[in-house]
DNA sequence: AACCTAATTAGCAAGTCGTGCGAATAAGAA
DNA sequence: TTCTTATTCGCACGACTTGCTAATTAGGTT
């Protein structure tokens, strides 16, 4: 994602207004490699811009995908989640905690799907699942206390 | 997944019941390759079984997933798919028509995340986007045809 | 500086997907 | 056949997201 100044050029040369609330969001978002949900990021701008309303973080995020400038995550769990990361990028998932990582792969390249001829590939997503280090220090100490997550829950992902 | 007749004996050998639902899940999932949500599975069982229930159909599925003969699919797009192959395999999306394909993958061995060394890496999704010689040709005839999706129903897939 | 107009916001209703719950039912053992 | 317990069904509810619309505001115009 382009830096807030950046956007604000970006929207009025497309004939978008810069609003007080629009530019909260881009500044919220740009650089932020937290992926949050429209939900967190809406506790964020609220604590800043009481008031501003969810509707709003919404819309400002669907625009911002539309112009290319953050892309979805959805990775099982509910609410999508979002990535102002343009670089060339996959992401590691905690299977304990939820957390998201932006990972660089190797390899992605010589990756070879098999038997879609008829298929015009455009993107690979890598999706790593794994627990990450804090997490597995809970488990060490009381296995029984990792929070049951319901199926539909667990960030089971596409193998 | 495993034949119905094998997951009969499955469930029997785990106090679970065999009931004339569960049973018709299992020949309509087994051997699956479509990737259905719940709602496509309903409509096929309740064409064979009037009155059965969206309800049991996700409970099933659940129960399915617990026991590991199939795994959830999140690839953005609303509902979850559920996806009976067991096989190491990977997932081809056509985002014009939503369509998922399986696919065997070649390299995955050697995909090599950059820095998360505070990770326990388990598994390892790889999800290519693209779009299906079918829709490739429909969109040569009327590219303004193609299905407009709002953003948060495209297949947008963390890169 | 006041004015105009289209874009935007807020907020609630509604839609989709999935689960909790409880009463009625049925599987399978005794 | 009887009994116990798992299962089914259906509705209510919860989480997430979008549709709709009246009121507001950004930003160009006079």
């Amino acid at each position: 994602m382009q830096t807030p100044t950046e956007l604000a050029a970006a929207y009025r040369s497309q004939g978008r207004k810069l609003t007080p609330q629009r530019q909260l969001l881009f500044q919220l978002m740009h650089g932020n490699d937290k992926h949050p949900t429209a939900e967190a990021l809406f506790a964020e701008a609220s604590a800043q811009m009481p008031g501003i309303s969810l509707r709003t973080v919404y819309q400002t995020l669907n625009e911002l995908a539309e112009m290319g400038e953050l892309q979805f995550i959805d990775i099982g769990g509910g609410a999508t989640r979002f990535d102002p990361n343009l670089d060339d990028h996959h992401h590691v998932v905690c299977v304990d905690c939820g957390q998201i990582r932006d990972v660089h792969v190797n390899g992605t390249a010589a990756l070879k799907p098999v038997g879609i001829e008829d298929f015009t590939i455009n993107e690979v997503g890598v999706v790593f699942q794994g627990v990450c280090s804090t997490c597995e220090k809970s488990r060490a100490k009381s296995p029984k206390t990792a929070q049951a997550k319901s199926p539909a829950q667990q960030a089971k992902v596409s193998k």
